[in-house]
DNA sequence: AGTGTTATGTCGGGCGCGTGCCAGTGTCAG
DNA sequence: CTGACACTGGCACGCGCCCGACATAACACT
């Protein structure tokens, strides 16, 4: 074990634009120093390919996880096989420590999406951070807070909107975070198919769709290929609050 | 503040029963001792007639909350005038302090429903006794890990099944919080009409009322004007794993 | 060029669920 | 007793969304 990670304290170091992502992640950074030194020098680094698994629902977690480049698609299939997709992990933010914490089986199964880099802790250091770090426990609740939140307000908009007024939301969220400027118009840094899109908002493709072409009559998107370019955002929060 | 909290020791104390309900919190009860009577010592006690308002959703926070007796229907309106809501607040367990921690506004209305007792913190002590107890870092993470379970649990029902089986789930729940055994069957010990279900479900009445006379027609409950009787779990228990 | 793969675009049928409406029933106050 | 009220029960209609099917375009591989 020890041998394990002394292996992977030497693997290769993050790039400079990883390195980047990994400091400038909201949560990350209002860490103080310390903390977010003693992080780093328990993480190790590792390189995933496009959709390679990290761990499946109901497994037993070992790992804490930052992306630092890529993305880490978060969802499961129901029982009658629909998938849905909870969130994309964008570059900057730490996942998988509910599992970590409470002991219990993983919520859902993880994926990398597209060529991603991760920041890798371990479960007994992630113990030894917490033990020696009691910030640590306010900032994993600061987090926690904040997911509860985002899913309170998941769960109104799935009972209360139309999915025009979703897709139109989930399409800001996505601009936010992954978003590039491109004159007047943001590119969404993302490789999504509609098909991703749906599996995201619980929805069929083919709906999506036909939102989407909706949209993009309005002026408020363009649709390219696996790509979304948004032209208008203010016309996007307008159909989002419907 | 201090007369304040004087104050607060001298008011009425709970019940036996109340005391019990608190007491015996799956959460609460595993607590240390020490911490348990710091938070007794800092609570006060507030008895609400049917229907009051506790807070309202973008209010500021000032309060953490245990039931003692009764329940607290924590519930939103969406724009479009729909009333949803997230769930009822059983004896024994405690809620506000999402709010109370990150600081940001309510993010529920919350009102008491039938003749209910809480004990009440005020955020000056919940902040000392964060202070003070390491330990209720630990605990509250704990409590907001369980909270996200659910809340993923619920975006996927949402998302994937069908209404009778979110329905028959709900009643299980129901039962297994609230559920008094007599002989065979167990009567949900909460008033609830089917409208009142219905918001639970972000659904609509007719829809609520439909299905469960189908579960009656099943022999799975039996319907009562705001009260539910389950027959069967295990026809229950089919019904929402469909 | 030929073929498979992946993604988008569109149509028609059908079901689940919401909405509006009205009726029946039990309960409580006056 | 009587009316008001809250809750349940049931029906007709329509919309939103799912699903299957098929067509087309772009691209990769050989």
């Amino acid at each position: 074990m020890l041998s394990h990670q002394r292996l992977n304290m030497t693997t290769p170091v993050l790039t400079l634009p990883e390195q980047s992502n990994i400091d400038s992640g909201s949560w990350f950074s209002r860490l103080s120093l310390p903390l977010r030194n003693a992080i780093l020098s328990r993480s190790m680094v590792r390189r995933l390919k496009d959709g390679a698994m990290l761990s499946a629902r109901g497994a037993p977690a070992d790992e804490w996880c930052g992306v630092a480049k890529g993305a880490v698609r978060v969802s499961s299939v129901s029982l009658s096989g629909k998938q849905i997709t909870l969130t994309y992990v964008e570059p900057g933010t730490w996942f998988g420590d509910i599992s970590l914490f409470d002991g219990l089986p993983r919520t859902h199964d993880s994926n990398a999406h597209g060529e991603t880099t991760l920041l890798v802790v371990r479960k007994a250091d992630f113990k030894e951070l917490l033990a020696q770090h009691t910030e640590l426990y306010e900032a994993l609740l600061r987090l926690n807070c904040r997911r509860l939140r985002l899913m309170f307000d998941a769960v109104e908009d799935l009972n209360t909107r139309p999915l025009a007024s979703r897709l139109a939301k989930q399409i800001l969220l996505l601009a936010r975070s992954y978003g590039i400027n491109e004159g007047e118009e943001i590119r969404i840094g993302l490789q999504l198919a509609q098909e991703d899109l749906a599996q995201l908002l619980g929805a069929s493709r083919q709906r999506v769709n036909q939102e989407l072409k909706g949209f993009e009559r309005d002026g408020a998107v363009r649709i390219e290929p696996t790509r979304l370019v948004v032209l208008s955002k203010n016309k996007l929060l307008a159909i989002s609050s419907r």
